[in-house]
DNA sequence: TGTACATCAGTGAACGCGCGTTCACTGATGTAC
DNA sequence: TGTACATCAGTGAACGCGCGTTCACTGATGTAC
C-alpha cells in the first residue's frame, strides 16, 4: 500500500497515455470519453474520478504529449556534439518510422492546426514546448558559430513541422518518403551539418 | 430566368463561401449545418437542397478552397519571370496579413492535420493541390536553372505551410510577425531570390 | 392585361443518435480489534 | 488468527444537449390561357 505509485495514479497514467496517443492520430476532438476508457480497459463512468472534465483531460493530454517530445529533443541535443545532435534530431523527428505512426513522435505536426481550438491550458502549453524546441535548436546552431540562430531555428523548425504534416497527408507513400528525405537532406545542408561530421 | 447563374446556384455557391471560411479557421468539423445555414442568411432545413449530407458538403467546400489557393500560385508563377514570381509568392503565402486572417490564404496550414480524418473525396482534392503547389513551384525553379528542382521545391513548400502553421499558433503577435518574416528570408536565401531581382 | 396554376427554393418542427456528464451502487482491499 | 467494518476505484444506467437529417408545408415567381 505504501508504493510510491498508487494503483489510481498508474490508472491516470494510463489514460493519459491512451488519450495522447489517439489525439496526436485523431486531433483533439477525435476521442470520445467512453471510447477512451474503453480503450484503458475501463468504463465510461470512472472517467470523472481522474480529470474534472474531457477539457482537463486535454489539457494534461496536451502536456503528457509535450513530455515525451521535449524528452527526444533532450536526448539528441542535451550535451555532446551540437552538430552530430541536430543531424540525429533532424534524421529522428522526419523519419520514415514516424510517417505511419503519427501516435509517437512530436505532437506540432498533427496539432497545429488546431491550437485556436484548444482549452487554454493546452494553448498555453503549446506556446511554451514550441518556444523551448525552437531555443534547444538554436542553443545548437549558436555552439556552431552560427550568427543568426534564433531565426535560422525558427526557419528549420517551420520546415520540420511542415514536412511531416504534408508527408502524412500524402496518400502515397513513396512519395510521402521522398519529401521527407528532401526535407531531411536540404535542413542539414543549409545548417551547415553536410560537411564532414 | 435565363440569366447565366440561377438564384439556386448563386445560393448554393454563398454556402460553399461561408463553409470554406469557416472551415478554413474552425477545421473541416467546427461548423454545423445550423450555424452555417444561418451565416449563408438561410435555415437548417434547406441544405439538403444543395447538399446531399454534410460530408458532401465538406468536399465541395475542400475543393472551393483549393480553387481559391491555386488562382494564388498561378498569379504568381503564371507566365513572368520566375524569380520574380516565386519571391512575390513567398512574400504573399508568408504576409503579416494573412496570419491573423485564416479564412482568407491557403488551407494547406491549418488542413493537413486532419487530412486522414477527411471524407474521400475531400482527400483526393488535398493530394491533386499539394501536387499541383510543389510543381509549380518546381517548374519556377526549374525555369531558374535549378538542377534538383523537385526536391527543393518540396522542401520550401514544407517550411511555407510549417511557417504559417507555427506562426498561427503562436499566441505572442509579435513573435509570430518575427518566424514568418524569418521564413521568408530563409527561403529566399536558399531558393537563390535574394540576389539582384 | 388579368386570372389560375405549377414550380420549387426555402422554412421550421421533429426525429434519432452520440456525446459529455452525473450518480447510486458494487466489490475488492486493507485496517481495527 | 479471524471477523466486522471503512474506504474508494470502478461500474453502468440515466440525463440533457447539440448534432445531422427528414419532411410536410409556405409563399414568391413565372408561365399558360
Amino acid at each position: 500500500m505504501d508504493e510510491k505509485v498508487s494503483h489510481k495514479e498508474r490508472t491516470r497514467a494510463r489514460i493519459l497515455d491512451e488519450a495522447a496517443k489517439a489525439m496526436r492520430t485523431h486531433g483533439s476532438e477525435g476521442i470520445g470519453v467512453a471510447a477512451l476508457m474503453k480503450r484503458a480497459g475501463l468504463t465510461h463512468g470512472g472517467f470523472y474520478a481522474h480529470f474534472a472534465s474531457r477539457d482537463d483531460l486535454v489539457v494534461h493530454a496536451i502536456e503528457r504529449m509535450f513530455q515525451d517530445s521535449r524528452a527526444l529533443v533532450d536526448r539528441h541535443l542535451g550535451g555532446g556534439d551540437a552538430r552530430e545532435g541536430l543531424s540525429s534530431l533532424i534524421d529522428a523527428y522526419l523519419s520514415d518510422a514516424l510517417l505511419r505512426t503519427p501516435d509517437r513522435g512530436c505532437p506540432l505536426p498533427g496539432l497545429s492546426g488546431e491550437v485556436s481550438r484548444l482549452p487554454a491550458g493546452a494553448r498555453v502549453h503549446f506556446q511554451e514546448s514550441m518556444k523551448r524546441f525552437r531555443s534547444g535548436i538554436a542553443r545548437a546552431l549558436s555552439a556552431m558559430g552560427v550568427a543568426d540562430a534564433d531565426r535560422l531555428a525558427a526557419s528549420a523548425l517551420a520546415e520540420m513541422v511542415g514536412a511531416m504534416s504534408l508527408a502524412r497527408a500524402t496518400s502515397d507513400e513513396a512519395e510521402a518518403r521522398r519529401s521527407l528525405a528532401a526535407s531531411r537532406d536540404a535542413l542539414k545542408r543549409r545548417l551547415g551539418l553536410d560537411q564532414a561530421l
